[in-house]
RNA sequence: GUCCCCUUCGUCUAGUGGUUAGGACGCCAGAUUUUCAUUCUGGAAACAGGAGUUCAAUUCUCCUAGGGGAUGCCA
């Protein structure tokens, strides 16, 4: 690379050609005696005539050995590194390819990158940038090094531990808004406000609120974010959302018919789901084939009296002209009456007999979007099954 | 080892030289309720420790401890 060369031209880069094992007796050198580990400087003005033949160099910057360097960090506020604490970096590899360290640099420069913001591990890498841009007589971009998040157990995030690309949170059932949200109250804040819409966070964010520390990634708040946003969320978006899943549990498309019935219960199904995968899966009675298959608590429920019971409220709902909300209530509140049955002793076992589980929304919302058919048969197959 | 950074409830955080140290999640108790949730009310819960500056320190300074990061011919 040239600029790699330029440096050569200028002083302010050498060959190098120490080989490994020298090098990782230099490392053990310096920490036994308490300096600075890293590269010595033993070629960094020897005269290449003395290199050792068959030995490929590498190019060394020749880094300044007095002084120190600060870092004007928008986060971290203004940091001095001791400039003998830097070795002399390795620009070009022996293959002549280019380091890390120079390609960032050159790339940022060439791109006209102008603010870096970046995890703070990054701290070291910028005195050692900052020094190149200085060699370089270019002028250094604004800086932000921002803290790391941590595992749940404060442990560095790694593959084993849930530092996993934001497809395996999308996949966990986590609303990229939610998601979004989450992050960003993690390490920064605008007071005492908790949920910020992405449009407000673009407006509101800046670097001076970044905290400093590391945080902790904790996934019982990220749930209740979640559900927040999945219950403000649009019934029509959310029923997208689920489509996938729901196509999975049945083997094909979802037919125009079954979305539409998944969208007008999604106000009540929202309501209860903490993540998609849970909003999918109360979903799915919505559309399950009859007879429908039950739980154990819904088997339970679903006594020889419980089973008669629901037989002659099927026979009333036959007799109903309207299927609305407020006629099925009715009906559900007379029969109750009529058994002398407290509201809730005939809701659970309807429930059961509709949804094949005990938890759904509410029961006349259920009966009111399954429709009078499916209801009245739903109930009827419960009857012949015993 | 060396260098750098960090430290307020369990967690994420607000905050000020003088506050009952605030909010959120979680937790506990209660209310509402056809299940589960939601919602509502109340509660327990923190300034890491030690010096110093000051009339007064959670807040400013130093030290200690603890945590994290960096120490590659990786990015």
């Amino acid at each position: 690379m040239e600029v790699a060369n330029q440096l050569l031209n200028d002083g302010k880069a050498y060959y190098c050609y120490a080989s490994k094992e020298e090098l990782a007796e230099m490392r053990d050198t310096a920490r036994a005696e308490g300096r600075a580990p890293g590269y010595d400087g033993r070629w960094r003005d020897r005269d290449p005539s003395e290199a050792p033949a068959g030995v490929d160099p590498v190019i060394r910057f020749k880094s300044p050995n007095e002084g120190s360097i600060t870092i004007n960090d928008a986060v971290q506020g203004d940091v001095t590194i001791q400039n003998a604490q830097l070795d002399d970096l390795i620009l070009l590899r022996a293959d002549r390819t280019p380091t890390y360290m120079l390609s960032v640099i050159v790339d940022d420069h060439d791109m006209g990158v102008t603010d870096i913001i970046r995890g703070d591990d990054h701290l070291t890498n910028a005195a050692r940038q900052l020094q190149l841009y200085a060699a370089l007589g270019w002028d250094a971009p604004k800086m932000a090094h921002i803290p790391l998040i941590h595992g749940p157990d404060g442990a560095k995030l790694s593959k084993r531990h849930g530092a996993l690309g934001v497809e395996a949170y999308r996949d966990m059932g986590y609303l990229p808004e939610a998601m979004r949200n989450y992050l960003l109250r993690l390490g920064w804040s605008h007071g005492d406000d908790e949920i910020i819409s992405t449009e407000q966070a673009i407006e509101w964010f800046n670097l001076e609120n970044i905290g400093k520390s590391a945080s902790r990634f904790d996934f019982d708040k990220l749930e209740n974010l979640n559900g927040t946003y999945i219950r403000n969320a649009d019934d029509a978006y959310l029923t997208t959302v689920i489509a996938p899943y729901l196509e999975e549990y049945v083997g094909n498309k979802l037919s125009a018919e079954q979305h539409l019935l998944v969208k007008n219960a999604m106000n009540g199904l929202k309501e209860r789901a903490k993540s998609v995968i849970s909003l999918a899966e109360s979903s799915q009675f919505l559309i399950a084939e009859r007879p429908l298959a039950m739980d154990n608590k819904a088997s339970k429920l679903l006594t020889a009296d419980a089973i008669q019971i629901l037989q002659r409220l099927a026979d009333r709902f036959d007799t109903l002209t309207e299927w609305t909300k407020e006629q099925i209530e009715e009906v559900v509140r007379v029969s109750a009456e009529a058994e002398d049955l407290k509201l809730g002793k005939i809701a659970q076992p309807l429930r059961a007999a509709l949804t094949g589980t005990t938890v759904s929304p509410g029961i006349f919302d259920v009966l009111e979007v399954l429709g009078k058919e499916t209801s009245i048969g739903r109930i009827r197959d419960v009857n012949i099954d015993s």
